[in-house]
DNA sequence: CTTTTGAATTTAAACGATTAACTTTTGTAA
DNA sequence: TTACAAAAGTTAATCGTTTAAATTCAAAAG
């Protein structure tokens, strides 16, 4: 492999002239610049970007941390990223913490959590990357992560605990919010809620969306209607068997995420009930399963790649030294329409 | 950041001693350790990669290129490279092709897809990683990729076209084949094949290994039951519609995807038939879609986790310098069994 | 014909490690 | 005591750049 230095000698300047050429940030002859570009197009010379980043103290490399790259946002906020960073210069340093793998059970999780986090940040640290991105999807506040000092990190996704920090989130009251105004135009007014495991913040947060929604139309809500499932298919089904068992039960059942809503479908189905004509059902996170469910549901689609993207211009803004002007920002969420829901009017 | 030299100066060494004890590689007293130690303890030095990574002309950084991230099966591969890659030492750094958002058409996809391809393998080469592991999942030949010659690099996932090169790739012929033995085991005599894209190698591989099964069965093939499709929910639909029209409908159909496998179910729905009962279906891919319909889709998973890890297995081979015993891989597939498929003596 | 000025170019010191070659120290045997 | 080998430690070159400072050079001004 060529370097600077053969470079040199055979366009008969010093090194110092090659390099800026190659910088352009100082004046070089036309004569001087084409003996040098003459030379590098023969030897197909390629800048050493490892003696660069040494000197220059700047990798042109982001560290990108996930949970698990298997996690379901994660591959389109990635993508997200490298939307914003296509034609920057910067490189992606992939930090894969495998927590899907290696992490069995909640109490498990929360011990070690930290630890590999911690390892993670630090590998980053190490590989001397000039920014971070951490693509957090737990969602219950952590303690005892180890944020490097004096490398710029930017959470994507999660909301960071420190109120000092830079985030890109989105917005689940708002989200929730306007789902349950969607049933509510269609007419229902009986509707009930499957909320996702109590002890996170996205679920108390899509549940005081909804009931403000509630609260404003003046429709009530029956603590009967409130159902507290863990986000998994089966207390979607189970909590829905429950509602259909009321002796009024919903005509609207909103379940905090597609899981739980397709366990709502295998209850309504059991008891013989169509959907939506007998039952309105959506949820939230619009999986590939929210399409292949027949009919398909009505949902909330998480804006992931534009949280990448948006992490991705934060950090940059930091890189560059420019300042943010909102260092915590919040996206919101689509509603995709499909076949899950019905005016009620139409049944009456 | 403290350096070698504060540390040197610090526990009263010179940076040689430092670097011998922190690379174990030559007898320092026990004395002088600890004093290192110590010092690099106080300090929170942390060893500079870079500089390391100049001076011995390795990066530890392995180079992964995906045309796409959200691409299907590339998720868990990458995830497979990470799994073998954990505990080595080395780091990924992630070059995302981003082709599913650039290219609209077969035309443009032909012409731009070598140009983009080694713009993406030259930013690795830039980057000086030790090694690349290249996800292609176009299945045709491209000519004019530019391959790096000094760095070592592993095909996964498709098949390179060069016969000298590394690859890990699955096994299109025999899945095909052990699923039409399967259906041929339940009874089925006129099973019907949706093929994928004519032009493409997968869809060829998995032809011969349905032609191979039912020779050895001694079943005939009629050429009606060989419909070519596009990979495609649509074709799925149409050449199921076709088949079912015939004057003798299969009693089986086999698409060459999950996709059109699920056209398959609309058309058969369609025709008020039911799915085992009236007509087996079963597709490839075990794409999210496969659990998602009802009744469950029986079909083929890909070991994209081990094709993942593998490549990153031959790559560590090659990059210690060690003898690579097989240097192209076909790793076998597995068949998942759900409830699309029925014996056939059960419905006479 | 100097002097001045500005552009073009070079010199040389970093950046922070590794490592071959050399020197010093220590321990052991004659 | 001396001689020698092995162990411990140091020196200094090197990796391939960048860049402040110094130098050279040519053209313009005095």
């Amino acid at each position: 492999m060529a370097t600077m230095k053969e470079i040199a000698a055979l366009s008969d300047v010093s090194v110092a002239t090659v390099s800026h050429v190659l910088s352009g940030k100082k004046n070089v002859s036309e004569d001087a610049r084409s003996r040098v570009l003459q030379a590098i197009e023969l030897t197909n010379y390629k800048l050493n970007t490892i003696a660069k980043s040494l000197r220059i103290n700047k990798t042109h490399i982001i560290g990108v941390l996930v949970e698990d790259i298997q996690g379901l946002p994660v591959p389109e906020l990635v993508d997200g990223i490298y939307q914003r960073l296509e034609q920057t210069g910067y490189q992606v340093l992939l930090s894969n913490l495998r927590l899907l793998k290696k992490l069995y059970n909640q109490y498990e999780q929360l011990r070690q959590y930290p630890g590999i986090v911690n390892q993670g940040l630090q590998l980053l640290e190490d590989a001397r990357v000039d920014g971070i991105i951490y693509v957090a999807m737990h969602d219950r506040r952590i303690e005892g992560i180890q944020l490097p000092v004096n490398i710029p990190l930017v959470f994507a996704y999660a909301d960071s605990s420190d109120p000092g920090s830079f985030s890109v989130t989105y917005q689940n009251e708002s989200s929730a919010y306007a789902m349950t105004r969607l049933l509510i135009e269609q007419g229902h007014r009986q509707i009930a809620l499957i909320v996702g495991h109590a002890s996170t913040p996205a679920a108390n947060q899509r549940l005081t969306g909804f009931r403000q929604a509630m609260d404003e139309a003046g429709l009530p809500v029956p603590s009967d209607y409130i159902r507290w499932g863990d986000w998994e298919y089966h207390s979607g089904l189970e909590e829905a068997e429950a509602l259909l068992s009321l002796t009024v039960p919903p005509t609207a059942i909103f379940a905090m995420n597609d899981l739980m809503a397709s366990g709502c479908y295998a209850a309504i189905r059991h008891r013989g009930l169509r959907i939506p004509e007998d039952i309105s059902v959506v949820g939230f996170d619009n999986r590939e399963i929210a399409s292949c469910l027949f009919p398909g549901l009505t949902t909330v689609a998480l804006p992931s790649r534009e949280i990448g993207s948006t992490a991705a211009q934060q950090l940059l803004l930091r890189l560059e030294g420019q300042p943010v002007d909102t260092p915590m920002i919040s996206l919101p969420c689509r509603i995709i329409q499909r076949d899950s829901t019905m005016p009620l009017p139409a049944r009456r």
